[in-house]
Order: structure tokens, then C-alpha cells, then sequence
DNA sequence: TGTTCGGCTAG
DNA sequence: ATCGCAT
DNA sequence: ATGCGATATAGCCGAACA
């Protein structure tokens, strides 16, 4: 580990990429080459292979108990981890500051794996205990520097400006093996570990699809008009239909049907009603599409969101339905389809009669913004958020987000609400107050809370207005400040709905500022009726 | 039985 | 989702 | 212009715990 933590402390002082990159690539051909799958797994974060069955389910609470049981925290801590605004870093610096010198034998990246994978099997009574004691058996073998990697690992974030793309650079740099090739392997297989250790033995061309295993899904980006669209040369898009609900992957081969969440998970179980209808479909297929709250009508995500992780979800199975919203063929009887067109793959699919609760995806042709703009409106009426806009002569490009997908949803109205209430950031916001709670008036002029937001403001916005909360603080309340109701921003949201969290009765669906109304007063920030109003006209 | 925690989903 | 940096 | 990394929300469920 002491190789790992220390290319990690180089990582995290450089900013150049490239010389990122050449860190991680020496690193990768160094040292023993048993550990090489683990090297590039525990740099890109991951203390488990991804779509692991059991998470580690360690999390603040767990850890600060073991950091006290070994003395790591001392009195005052709470302040170290606010400057800094990272468990990590805080341990770093607290446990360097008392001169704390690690005992017994050194822990081997092997060990600190199997270590993460018997942590997810522990489960049942005591489980708490038992993960910790886990824990507890590294904890005092390890340098300051190395508890500080370990427990962003843990948290599954390394802050050190390299993720997994970054790997797949480095490998594709360390073994001399074309980085397109590095990324193909990867997304077929969706193990980082394994790629690295083909890339080393040269066999990167092997990888393939295999019906039963997971890859990463295929991404959009998102469109503001239509305009924008059909602005340069003639152009055609497919447009689907945007579904709101959880995205899934569906292998059917050799009998078994398996689903899989965006994250890989297998979540088939969660949802018998469509694993039920494959039974006897005469082709091998994998397919792509949205699960859907659906009874006779699409119904709300919040709905679909009942069901979710449901161990029994026979309870409610009659109660809330799902349809599959099929609109991708990823690979049909022996042959992959991920290289063939969307338009090629979209024309097999349609060929296919799938059984019941599975639907084909809404689908229309455009050819110019009035034409989308016609198909947004019809979505719409069926319940739907927008569209998806797709190339038709695109293949199936995993794990991007390219211009090849595009989505359009509707803007929803904003509301101007009245910064209440602020809290310190974390990691490169630690020390700015980039957390705001905000609210609307009643109609007797009290302010209700109705969101919390982060996101829409520059770095320079978040500086500024953090020295003016700090003057116009009416309590500190440690994690962070209550304010005079003075600073008036923009909210735009993709919903509203019903919710016991926040006093005005209402939380925002993915709030984010717009900006700041310096040319509003208090007085005249948006009303819980304008709230109701947003609410009622649909917005979920 | 109610509460806390961890993890998952969406954009 | 958004911003900002590196390339 | 593009790719990448960093920053974090609300709601819901189940498991463990008190």
C-alpha cells in the first residue's frame, strides 16, 4: 500500500493531466505484477469490482467509530475536517500532528482487496461489530498518508483528479496498447482490473460481449432548443420518446433472464413481472431501455421509486405496474449489434414480438424544429418528459456521452426564493459557504423553505457572496450559518412535489440557480401559491 | 416499534 | 446539472 | 471545442440497532 498512497500524494500535487497519466503509467509496470488488477482498480477508486453483489455498507458513522477505537481523533477534530472539508485529509493531518507511527506488518494491496470483499459479505446480527473489527485489523498497520487513501477509497472518491478514464489512458500508455482498444475492452467487460492485466499480456482484442454480463450503458447530452439543432446542414434524427424512470439492461440467453441497473447492479428480482414474460422468447437477445411506472398510462418516477429495492415486491406489484420501454437491440442470437447503426439495430428490434409488460419505445422521424417540436408535444401528452434525438446512422457508443443522443425536456418555470440558510462546501469548496437553502413567502409574508442548492454559481459568485453571509450571519450554527433573508436567486427545477422535508410542503426536483436577482427584494421573491401553482400545472 | 445508517435512483 | 481547467 | 473532474440534492427502502 505504501507504493499506492505515495503515487496517490504525487497525483493529488499535480495538475498537468499528461503528467498525470505518466505518474500512473509508471506506477502500473512497477512493483509486483500479481497486483496489477487491483493497482488500477484501487486508482480509479473502486474498493470493489463494479456490480459487486453486496456493497460494503461503510459509511460515516462506522468509520468515526473506528477512527476513535485507535485514538485518531482527537478533541477538535470537527474543525481540522471543516478547513479542509474531507474525512481524509482531516485524519492526515490530526494523525500527523500527534507524530502517529503505524505497528505491525504492512498491508498489502491484496490484502486491503480481500479485506473490502469480506467487509460486503459480513452481514446479519452484530454486522456493524464485525465490519469494524474488520477495519480495525488495518487501521493501526497503516502510515497517516496510507488511512488517508484508505478512507477516500472507502468513500469511493480519491480527490486526486483521476478517475477512470485517466486509468485507461495510463494503461493504454504503460502496455503500449491503442488507448480505442483500452476503452472497448473496458466497456465490454466493466472491470478495469482484468483490462489492465489483458493489456499487459496483449490479449485486449479478446474481449467481447457476453450475453449475462453487464456493460456500461450509452449516454445523452442535453439540448436546450430545437434550433439548435437544425441550425447548420440538413439533418434527421430519430426522436423517442423521453421516459421518466430507471434505466435498465436486459440479457435473455440460455433461458435466464437477467436486468441490470445503470450502475450495473442486478436488480431482475426487483421487478418478476418482466424477468416472468421472457420465459420461452425464441431469440437470444440484449436489450436497452427505461422501466417504467405504467397502468394503462406512464405514471410519475415517484411511483416507480415505491418499488425500487423492494425485496417483496409482490406487495405491490398490482398496486404500481411497470412496463419495459424497449429502444436499443444490443445484440441478437450470437451476434453483437453494438457497431451496426441505431437505424439497423432499431429495424431488428421492431422485428422482434416481445412479450407484454415489454414495449417498443415511442419512436418518430424529424427532420427540422417544427417537426420536433410537434413530436416534443406529443411525448408530453403521453405522459412522457421529452425526447431523446438520436443519429440514426450512430452505433452504440457505451459509456459516452456523446452528441449522438441528445435529450430535450421541457423548462419548467423558475421561482425566486430568499436565501435562508448556508453551509460550508466540502473538498475544493471547504471554507466557502457554497450550500444554500432558500425559500418562498407565504401570503402573510413568512418564509417557508422549499429547496437546497449548489450548483449554477461560479467559483467567483460563491466567493463573494461567502464574505457577505459571513457579515450578515444571524446564527452559526457550526456546520454552517443562518442568514438575513436578503440574497434573492433564481431556482430552476425539473419538479415539485409533495414532501415533509421542507416547511413550505413542497421539495424541488433538482434545484439549481440561475442567478442572482440583485434587482429583487424580499418582498417580491415567488409565493407558496406560485409553488401550488407549478405543482398543479404538472409539475410532478 | 421507531430511529439511524448506508446505498440506490433520478437530472 | 453546472462550472472550470487542461489539452 | 471537447473531455474530464469536482461539486452535491431529495426520497425511498431494508437492515441493524436501541
Amino acid at each position: 500500500m505504501k507504493e499506492w498512497a505515495r503515487t496517490l500524494e504525487s497525483l493529488e500535487k499535480t495538475k498537468s493531466t499528461s503528467s498525470k497519466v505518466e505518474l500512473v503509467a509508471s506506477y502500473l509496470k512497477s512493483g509486483d505484477p500479481e497486483e496489477l488488477d487491483l493497482k488500477a482498480r484501487f486508482l480509479s477508486g473502486q474498493a470493489l469490482p463494479l456490480g459487486s453483489p453486496d456493497p460494503l455498507n461503510v459509511g460515516w458513522s462506522l468509520i468515526l467509530e473506528a477512527l476513535s477505537e485507535i485514538q485518531a481523533l482527537e478533541p477538535g477534530w470537527e474543525s481540522v475536517y471543516r478547513e479542509y472539508g474531507d474525512l481524509g485529509e482531516a485524519v492526515f493531518r490530526v494523525l500527523g500532528e500527534k507524530g502517529w507511527k503505524e505497528s505491525g506488518p504492512p498491508v498489502s494491496l491484496r490484502e486491503l482487496g480481500a479485506t473490502f470483499e469480506q467487509v460486503a459479505t459480513i452481514k446479519g446480527k452484530s454486522s456493524r461489530q464485525r465490519k469494524k473489527l474488520a477495519l480495525l485489523n488495518l487501521l493501526p498497520r497503516l502510515s497517516p498518508v496510507e488511512v488517508k487513501f484508505f478512507l477516500r477509497l472507502i468513500f469511493g472518491d480519491l480527490r486526486v483528479g483521476l478517475k477512470e478514464n485517466l486509468v485507461e489512458v495510463a494503461i493504454s500508455r504503460a502496455f503500449s496498447v491503442s488507448l480505442p482498444a483500452i476503452r472497448k475492452a473496458n466497456l465490454l467487460l466493466s472491470d478495469i482490473g482484468q483490462v489492465a492485466c489483458m493489456a499487459k499480456k496483449k490479449t485486449v482484442e479478446q474481449a467481447a460481449l457476453i450475453p449475462g454480463r453487464p456493460f456500461k450503458f450509452m449516454l445523452a447530452e442535453t439540448v436546450l432548443s430545437s434550433g439548435e439543432l437544425f441550425l447548420k446542414d440538413y439533418r434527421e434524427y430519430l426522436a423517442e420518446d423521453k421516459y421518466d424512470g430507471i434505466r435498465a439492461q436486459l440479457h435473455f440467453s440460455s433461458g435466464v433472464v437477467r436486468l441490470f441497473s445503470r450502475n450495473l447492479e442486478e436488480i431482475s428480482r426487483h421487478f418478476p413481472e418482466i424477468a416472468q414474460s421472457m420465459t420461452g422468447f425464441p431469440h437470444e437477445v440484449i436489450l436497452d431501455g427505461e422501466i417504467v411506472a405504467f397502468k394503462d398510462l406512464v405514471l410519475p418516477f415517484a411511483m416507480l421509486q415505491k418499488r425500487l429495492h423492494r425485496v417483496k415486491p409482490e406487495k405491490v406489484q398490482e398496486e404500481i405496474p411497470v412496463s419495459y420501454f424497449v429502444f436499443d437491440l444490443l445484440y441478437l442470437d450470437g451476434r453483437s449489434l453494438l457497431y451496426q447503426p441505431l437505424s439497423e439495430r432499431r429495424r431488428l428490434l421492431s422485428s422482434l414480438s416481445l412479450p407484454k409488460p415489454i414495449r417498443i419505445a415511442h419512436q418518430v422521424k424529424v427532420r427540422n424544429a417544427e417537426e420536433m417540436e410537434e413530436a416534443f408535444r406529443k411525448s408530453r401528452t403521453r405522459g412522457n418528459e421529452g425526447l431523446v434525438l438520436k443519429d440514426p446512422k450512430s452505433p452504440y457508443s457505451p459509456g459516452k456521452r456523446g452528441r449522438q443522443w441528445l435529450k430535450y425536456k421541457k423548462e419548467l418555470s423558475t421561482l425566486d426564493c430568499v436565501v435562508v440558510k448556508v453551509e460550508w462546501g466540502h473538498g475544493k469548496r471547504a471554507g466557502l459557504l457554497s450550500d444554500f437553502t432558500f425559500a418562498v413567502r407565504d401570503r402573510h409574508g413568512a418564509l417557508l423553505t422549499i429547496g437546497k442548492a449548489f450548483s449554477g454559481l461560479t467559483d467567483s459568485e460563491i466567493e463573494h457572496l461567502t464574505s457577505w453571509f459571513r457579515e450578515h450571519a444571524l446564527k452559526d450554527g457550526g456546520w454552517g450559518l443562518l442568514v438575513e433573508p436578503k440574497i434573492i436567486v433564481e431556482v430552476a427545477f425539473n419538479g415539485i412535489q409533495r414532501s415533509s422535508r421542507h416547511k413550505s410542503g413542497f421539495a424541488l426536483r433538482f434545484p439549481r440557480i440561475k442567478r442572482i436577482r440583485e434587482d429583487k427584494t424580499v418582498e417580491e421573491i415567488s409565493t407558496l401559491e406560485d409553488a401550488e401553482r407549478i405543482f398543479m400545472e404538472g409539475g410532478r
